[in-house]
DNA sequence: ACCTAATGTTCACTTTTAAAGAACGATTAA
DNA sequence: TTAATCGTTCTTTAAAAGTGAACATTAGGT
C-alpha cells in the first residue's frame, strides 16, 4: 500500500506537539478529522504510531521511527515551498558547484569560464573534501563536483564521472638557475616541491623516480596547488607541477617550465548525478571537449 | 498556500521520466488525472514545472529546482514505507549512537553498559569525526552523540550537550620507574606522549605546564585514546591520559599512575536533539548521575 | 507532403476521500 | 463528586481526485 504523505503530514504535526485538539485547531480542522487521519495512517503502516493511555497520545517506538522520517521529509519539503514562496528567482538557472579544495584555480576558472558570458544563470561554487562534496551532491545540494580523480557509483549514488581534462606536468623552477636539464638525471638528489601521497601526479611520479631510479630530496609534500603554486613562486625550489597551475608566471618569466615528465599527468573529472533532464549549462560544461582548454583566457 | 505531498508525488513520477502518459498507466490512474493534479500544484507553486513543447514535456528551471527536493523527500518516503513493509522489528526499541572516533573505548562501554542488560533493545555504534556525526544528528540518523567536548545548538539545529562525566588526568608511565614524583619538577624536560592540540585535555596540560614554567620535552601527539594507551602501555614513555584509558593496564601492573594533573580534566558530553517524546532508553542513559560510572564494570 | 498513431490538455461528470458535527467514553483536576 | 478536557467513533456533507470523450499537436512512417 502506498504510503499517504496527508496522512504523514498530520502525524508528523501531531506528534511534535503530542496534542491532538492543539494541533486540529493550529490546522484549522477538527479533532475528528485528525483523529481519523491518522487512524488510517496506523492501518495502512500496519502499526500503531501512537500508544493511547487515557486522553494522552504518547509516540510508539514506530511512531518514533516514523517520525523521524517524517522530520526530515517535511523539512525538505517547508524548505522547498519557502523557496517558491520568496520568489527568489526561481527562473533563474542556477547551477551549484562544488570543487575539491586543492583543485588548481586557473582549472576551475578555465573550465566554469563558458557560464560567465550567460545572461539569466547563476551559479555558486563550493570549496571543501571530495567526501563532503559527495555527500552534497547525494543530498542533491550540489549538481556537479570536480575533481581529481574519478569517483566510481552504484545503485543507490548514480554517480558519473567525466574526464574533462588531462594536463601534462612539468618541473618547474627559477627562470635564472641556468642549469642544463638532462632528464631524468636533473632528478636526483634535488630539492623538490611534491604534491600529497593521496595525489594521483604523486603517485605517478614516483612511480616514474622509482623506474629510472633517481631520489630527488623532497623539501614539502602540498595537498593544495593554489600552495604549490606560492611555494613555487617563491620558495626558490624546484616543483612538480601541472604549469597551468603557474600560468600567469610562466607568462611573466617569473618561473620557468624545464619540461614535462613523460606519463604523468594530472587529470580532471567531473561529477554529476544522471539525470532524466539535465540542466542546459551541465550539458554545455560537460559537452566541452577533452582539450587543453586551459589556456584559454 | 500548503504544499500539496500527493500533486508533489505524481510531478516527481512525471519528471522521472518525462512521459505523462506512461506514468499515469504505471500509476493506475488516467493521464487527465495527473495532467490535472501537476496542473494544480504549478498553480499553488506559482509557476510552471514543465515547458510544454508541443507533446513534450521539459522540465523547467523551477521544475528543476521542484525536482531535486522532491527526490530527497520521496527517496526518505520510500525508505520509511520499506521499513514498515519489510517489517523489521519496528517495535523493537532501536537506540542509534554516534561516537567520536578519539574517545576512550572505555569510556564508550561503560556508557553503555546500562544498555546490554535490556531485552528488546538493540543499538548501533558508530565511530566517525565530530562533524559528520553532528550531520548524522541533524539528518535523524543517529539519536545520541558522544564527544569530549560541548557543541552550542542553535535555531536550526536544537542540540544539546550534557555533561556526562570528569575524569582526572594523570601522569601514567612504567611501573618499575622508581622516581621520585614531585610534581610540577618531575615534568621539565621530560619525554612526554600528550593528547593532539585540538584536544582540550592538551589545552588544560599546556596552561599548566605554562603556569609552572616547566617544560616538558613532548615525542607524540596523539589524538586517539585507544592508540594513546598502546603507546604508553608500549613505548615506554610517559603519558598525559585519563587513568580510565589505561585502566586495564594500571590494574595488572603494567602501567603506573603517577598522579592527577590539577585542574585537568576530560569531560564527557552526550549530544541530543531536544524531542518531544524521548525514548526511554535515552533517557535512561542521560539520566545516569555524573559521576566515575568509569570503574564500574 | 500527407496520413496515422501517440501524446497532452480540457471539460462535464462520477467516485473517492476528507472534513464537520454530534454523541460517547475516559481521565484529570478542582 | 463534578465539570472540563481530550480523544474516538459514527453519520452526514463538502471537497478532491479520478474518468472518459472531444480536441489539439506532433513525431514518424509511407
Amino acid at each position: 500500500m502506498k504510503l499517504n504523505y496527508h496522512h504523514l503530514y498530520y502525524f508528523w504535526m501531531v506528534a511534535r506537539t503530542g496534542h491532538l485538539t492543539r494541533t486540529a485547531n493550529a490546522l484549522h480542522i477538527s479533532q475528528s478529522a485528525l483523529s481519523g487521519q491518522i487512524r488510517k495512517l496506523e492501518d495502512s503502516l500496519g502499526h500503531d504510531l501512537f500508544i493511547r493511555e487515557g486522553r494522552r497520545l504518547k509516540l510508539s517506538e514506530a511512531g518514533r521511527m516514523a517520525f523521524s522520517y517524517a522530520e526530515e521529509i517535511f523539512r525538505q519539503g517547508e524548505e522547498l515551498s519557502a523557496v517558491f514562496a520568496s520568489g527568489v528567482q526561481v527562473n533563474r538557472e542556477v547551477l551549484r558547484i562544488g570543487a575539491v579544495a586543492t583543485l588548481s584555480r586557473n582549472f576551475q576558472e578555465a573550465f566554469l569560464h563558458p557560464l560567465l558570458g550567460r545572461e539569466n544563470l547563476e551559479f555558486s561554487l563550493q570549496s571543501s573534501d571530495i567526501d563532503e562534496l559527495l555527500r552534497r551532491l547525494s543530498a542533491h545540494r550540489l549538481d556537479l563536483i570536480l575533481s581529481n580523480q574519478p569517483v566510481r557509483g552504484d545503485e543507490a549514488n548514480p554517480w558519473r564521472s567525466k574526464l574533462i581534462s588531462k594536463q601534462p606536468v612539468s618541473i618547474i623552477g627559477p627562470p635564472e638557475s641556468g642549469e642544463k636539464v638532462t632528464f631524468p638525471d636533473f632528478l636526483e638528489g634535488r630539492s623538490l616541491i611534491v604534491p600529497g601521497a593521496d595525489n594521483n601526479i604523486r603517485q605517478a611520479f614516483d612511480q616514474l623516480c622509482e623506474y629510472h631510479k633517481v631520489r630527488p630530496r623532497l623539501v614539502a609534500e602540498v595537498d593544495d596547488m593554489a600552495m604549490m603554486r606560492l611555494l613555487a613562486r617563491d620558495s626558490g625550489h624546484f616543483a612538480v607541477l601541472p604549469p597551468v597551475v603557474v600560468r600567469d608566471e610562466l607568462r611573466n618569466g617569473d618561473l620557468f617550465d624545464y619540461g614535462a615528465l613523460p606519463g604523468v599527468y594530472e587529470e580532471f573529472y567531473a561529477i554529476s548525478i544522471r539525470r532524466q533532464f539535465e540542466s542546459p549549462a551541465l550539458q554545455e560544461l560537460l559537452s566541452q571537449p577533452v582539450e587543453d582548454f586551459m589556456m584559454r583566457p
